[in-house]
DNA sequence: TCAAAAGTGTTCTGCATACACCCATGT
DNA sequence: ACATGGGTGTATGCAGAACACTTTTGA
C-alpha cells in the first residue's frame, strides 16, 4: 500500500430530526460558501485526522445545536464518484434525535468549526425541504426510511419527546413518523401494556381543557427488560 | 478544502455468507501477506478511483467467487484511527448472500485482484471464526446482527437457498439464522399464506425417505405485493 | 355553557401456538 | 421390514381492531 492510495476524504452527514408537537422537523444550514452557495444542506464536516468517526458526528452536533449526549445512528455511506466537485469526497450519514426543546440556534459562522460553512441554520418539516445540495435529498431519504423502520422497533420516539410528555403527544408522534393514524384506545392498550412508562403524577398546566398527566420512558427497565428477550413493537 | 484533506484510503469488505444445507457458513480468505499474515479476514479492497463503492464491492465478489448478480447490502463503514497499521483506512462494510452450490473456488493470486492478499480461500462455519485480522471480528457481528434483523423482515433468505429448495431446507435455514426452532406445521402454514412459493412439480432424488417436493420463490410477485403495502414477516 | 382534548372497556375476529399420525422412499 | 424425513388439520388462547361516551379544564 504505497502514498497513492490515501487520495480520499471522508465525511459526515447529520440528519438532525426534531418534534415540535406538530410535524417532524429536520435541522438544515444554508450554506455561505461554493459550491452549493445559497443551496440548503444537511450539516456535516470533514472527519479530522485524530478522529474517530462518531467524534467528528459529536462535534457537528455540539458545534451546532450545544447539545452532546445525542440519540445518533450511522446510516449509510455515500461515495459516487461526481457527488462531490472537489474530489472524491465519501460521506457516512447518519441521523440524531434531539429534543427540539432543548435546542438553541448556536451563533453560526465560529471560525474553523462545521457551522463555518453555514450562513443560516433552520428547522424545515421533512415534507418540504426542496431541493438540497450535493447528493444531500438522497441521504435525507435514506435517513428518514431508516428513521421509520427503526422507530416500530425501538423505543426512539422517545429521544424526540421533552423528559415528560403525554400520551397524545406520543401518539401524535408515532402519527406523523408511520404517516398513519392509530386508535387512541388501543395505542394506549398497547403503550400500557410494554409497563415501560412511569406516571410522573404531574399534568399539563394551562390548557385550556382537560390537562393531560405527564409520563416519563423508563429506559432503565427497557435495557433490563431487552436483555431477556422483550422485544419493543408498535 | 485543500490538498491536505484527502489523505485517507476507503476500502470495502464483505461478509459472503452461504448455507450449505446444515449450517451458515461465512467465506474467509487467509492473508498472505503483512499486516496479519496468516490471519483470516474478510475479503475486501480499497474502492479505486474511478469506481464507486457498489462496483468495488461487486468486483471482490466476482474476483473471488466468480459470481455476478449477487444480494448484496451495505452495513456499516468502520474508520477507528488505529484500525489499520498503514494510515486512516475507513471501510464500508457489507454482506452477500450467495447460492453455495453455484460458488466455485477462483483461483486465487491474480495480480492486482482483490484476492491478490491471499493465500488461500475457504468456508467457515459461523461460530467458529477465531481471531480475525484487523477490526474484522467486530464487521462481521454486525454484519451478523444485521442478517438476522434483515432475514425477518425481507425475503433475502432466498438468496442462500438453490433456486429449487424444499419447505424443510427453508425452514432449517430460519431455525439457524434466528437461533431458534419452529414447528413444522406452522411454519407451513405462514409460508403457505403469503402465497410467494410456486410448487415447481419436480421432487427431491436419490433420498433414502420420502422425497420433498421442491419451491421456488416468486419475487416479480413479491415485488408487486410489497408496493401494495405486503410485508413479509416470519 | 361551550369548546377542546383527556381518559376509559368491551366485543369480535384472526392469527399464533400446541400438538400426533400416516406416507413415500432407499436400504 | 425398518429407518428416515415428508406431509398434513384442529382446537385454544391471545392480541389487534373496531367502536362512543364521560370528564376536566379555560375561555
Amino acid at each position: 500500500m504505497v502514498k497513492d492510495n490515501f487520495n480520499y476524504s471522508v465525511s459526515v452527514d447529520c440528519v438532525i430530526f426534531g418534534y415540535d408537537d406538530i410535524n417532524l422537523k429536520v435541522l438544515l444550514i444554508k450554506r455561505g460558501v461554493n459550491p452549493y452557495k445559497e443551496f440548503w444542506a444537511l450539516p456535516g464536516d470533514l472527519v479530522h485526522p485524530k478522529e474517530s468517526i462518531e467524534d467528528a458526528v459529536d462535534r457537528v452536533l455540539v458545534d451546532l445545536t450545544g447539545l452532546g449526549n445525542v440519540y445518533t445512528q450511522q446510516v449509510k455511506t455515500f461515495g459516487d464518484i461526481g457527488r462531490h466537485p472537489l474530489g472524491r469526497v465519501f460521506t457516512i450519514s447518519h441521523y440524531s434525535l434531539i429534543k427540539i426543546n432543548q435546542y438553541e440556534l448556536s451563533p453560526l459562522n465560529k471560525n474553523n468549526s462545521p457551522s463555518s460553512f453555514a450562513s443560516e441554520a433552520k428547522w424545515h418539516d421533512i415534507n418540504r425541504i426542496g431541493e438540497l445540495a450535493f447528493d444531500h435529498n438522497k441521504i435525507f431519504a435514506s435517513c428518514k426510511a431508516h428513521l421509520v423502520q427503526s422507530v416500530q422497533s425501538k423505543p426512539v420516539g422517545f429521544e424526540l419527546l421533552p423528559e415528560k410528555f403525554t400520551l397524545s403527544q406520543l401518539q401524535n408522534l408515532y402519527e406523523i413518523i408511520l404517516e398513519k393514524k392509530f386508535d387512541k384506545r388501543n395505542f394506549r392498550k398497547k403503550i400500557n401494556s410494554m409497563k415501560l412508562l412511569v406516571d410522573t403524577g404531574k399534568i399539563q398546566k394551562s390548557v385550556s381543557h382537560r390537562p393531560a398527566k405527564l409520563f416519563q420512558f423508563n429506559k432503565v427497565k427497557y435495557l433490563k427488560l431487552k436483555k431477556s428477550g422483550f422485544s419493543f413493537e408498535i
